[in-house]
RNA sequence: GGCCCUAUCGUCUAACGGUUAGGACAUCAGGUUUUCAUCCUGAAAAUCGGGGUUCGAUUCCCCGUAGGGUCACCA
């Protein structure tokens, strides 16, 4: 059997989109499912589009998501080959040079559009004897290679996502091959590369079904087998209108890592949207939606794949992204956020304190946030407190508190220094039942609910609405913090 | 507009032609809890429309409709 070689072939004109991880993490886990190869093949035959750096940051986002490849090529450094085998099109006889010039198809092409006609390019130079075309090359002057499309033909094939696939090539242009300024299109160079790099399965976006049957007479002119193709569905807006696009937030591979995401997770989401797994055919079980990258290699398969297009629900993605961060090690969450938060935050001053502090302080205030977190973005807002007194927050603020005679509050307050004092300087001997009793006792003391209590208490330490148990928070800030900032409130 | 593809809760999806059409996210309502969060329980929520085929269509066929893709010397 012949080994499995995948591919991805993204163009170096940007940022990675993030639906260009999901059509990486297909062929990439096929591979690896069948102990092939993976191969990154950057497709820069377009001049004019290039961006500089795009090329490294889509090496170093893939990297970043887990997707690693083992053999990679540029295709601007194979221009002899494609020039090559163009050539050799023109020696069998199935493509022909072409001499017209970009304005005369731009005006055959408004023409025809004017007249509410097809425009579909057949070049009046097709039959043009060979010594005459040659002549004319020689003597310099401009060319393209067409590939001689045959008049009507029907064309079909198995898409191994989409199914049957069936055109007519009264449809298809004259496709070019080889551009002017000597650089293959893609047509040609996708499929002179897939078939010399062994591919024998091409996964890619749905929106080159239109010019799969241009690739299947290219292969046909030059005798040579067809790989495997199948075509992923697109990711859509979450409106369904057009495919995800910036106008609904960021949509680079490379930002969601910046906002906080965690790889694992994002791939897990992706991989579920247009893919799931054979486990969930049980009927009536509860489907399970956790997968790692490994999980995944174990399990995918092609027919698994859906036929129509997702909508990308950021609201899901934040799910998975929380069900990942629960499960974070309290090791592994400190070493993530502390890479998240040196390339992606500029507050210096926390990061200071939190070198001043200490890894152990950090890891203690982690382990009481985990469950609050939904993102690595929401570590800071959540640590902050414990490494800078906030402002005082009125308790006229807390709902809880809003009804409540100041003076009583002020009385938990002090009532609860009094046994706070009481304590070892280092809280060694810390009860939380034995501390629960007594903040309870103090409630009943001054006839107020429990819950007001220790919302009075939460209010002054933690000043926020919101906080992790109090106990933990008074134990990690400490007794002489916390009751300075009690007595802030007394005074 | 031509060509191609698709169509199950708001979203992602499951269902040998026979199920009370299942699950997850989101939503809502309860419960646990010192707040928030977590967790638990429950509710509401779908087979695009019309024709066939069949004893029986979510499932197969046709026609509509809707959505998407594509029609470059861009990939």
């Amino acid at each position: 059997m012949t080994r499995v070689r995948t591919r991805f072939a993204p163009s170096p004109t940007g940022s990675l989109h993030i639906g260009g991880i999901r059509s990486a993490l297909y062929p990439n886990a096929l591979d690896r499912r069948n102990g092939g190869d993976f191969i990154l093949r950057i497709e820069d035959t377009d001049q004019n589009r290039k961006v500089e750096g795009s090329e490294q940051e889509i090496q170093d986002v893939m990297t970043a998501y887990g997707l690693e490849w083992d053999e990679m090529y540029k295709q601007s450094e194979r221009l002899d080959i494609y020039k090559e085998y163009a050539e050799k099109l023109i020696e069998s006889g199935h493509a022909y040079y072409s001499f017209e010039t970009k304005e005369e198809l731009e005006e055959a092409r408004s023409l025809a559009e004017a007249n509410n006609q097809i425009f579909k390019f057949r070049s009046p130079n097709r039959d043009m004897p060979l010594d005459e075309a040659r002549k004319r090359v020689e003597s310099g002057e401009q060319y393209v290679i067409r590939l001689k499309t045959p008049e009507s033909e029907e064309l079909d094939y198995e898409d191994a996502v989409q199914g049957k696939m069936r055109f007519n090539t009264a449809d298809i242009d004259d496709t070019i091959l080889l551009k002017s300024d000597g650089y293959p299109t893609y047509h040609l160079a996708v499929v002179v590369d897939d078939k010399l790099m062994e591919i024998t399965h091409v996964l890619r976006g749905f929106g080159w079904i239109p010019s799969t049957p241009k690739h299947i007479l290219i292969h046909r002119a030059f005798g040579w087998e067809m790989p495997v193709y199948g075509h992923l569905t697109d990711i859509l807006n979450p409106d369904g209108k057009g495919k995800l696009s910036k106008r609904s937030g960021a949509v680079a591979a490379q930002s969601f890592l910046n906002e906080g995401y965690l790889p694992e997770a994002v791939l897990n989401f992706l991989m579920l949207l247009g893919w799931s797994s054979p486990e969930e055919r049980v009927h009536g079980e509860t489907e399970r939606e956790l997968f790692t990258l490994e999980d995944f290699v174990e399990i995918f398969d092609l027919k698994d794949l859906n036929k129509s297009n997702q909508i990308f629900d950021r609201q899901k993605l934040q799910w998975f992204n929380k069900q990942y961060i629960h499960v974070l090690s309290d090791d592994a969450l400190e070493n993530r956020f502390l890479n998240w938060f040196k390339e992606n935050s500029d507050d210096q001053k926390l990061k200071e304190m939190i070198v001043e502090k200490g890894p152990d302080y950090l890891q203690e205030i982690l382990k009481l946030s985990k469950q609050r977190l939904t993102l690595l973005s929401d570590v800071p807002d959540q640590i902050i407190g414990f490494y800078r007194r906030p402002d005082k927050l009125a308790f006229s603020e807390v709902k809880q508190l809003k009804k409540i005679d100041e003076k009583e509050l002020h009385l938990v307050l002090s009532d609860f220094l009094i046994y706070l004092e009481d304590q070892d300087e280092d809280l060694a001997n810390w009860d939380h039942d034995q501390w629960e009793h007594q903040v309870r006792e103090i409630a009943d003391a001054y006839e107020l609910k429990h819950g007001v209590a220790f919302m009075a208490l939460r209010t002054a330490i933690t000043r926020a609405i919101a906080s992790p148990p109090l106990f933990e928070t008074i134990e990690i800030l400490g007794k002489k913090e916390t009751t300075e900032r009690i007595k802030e409130y007394l005074s």
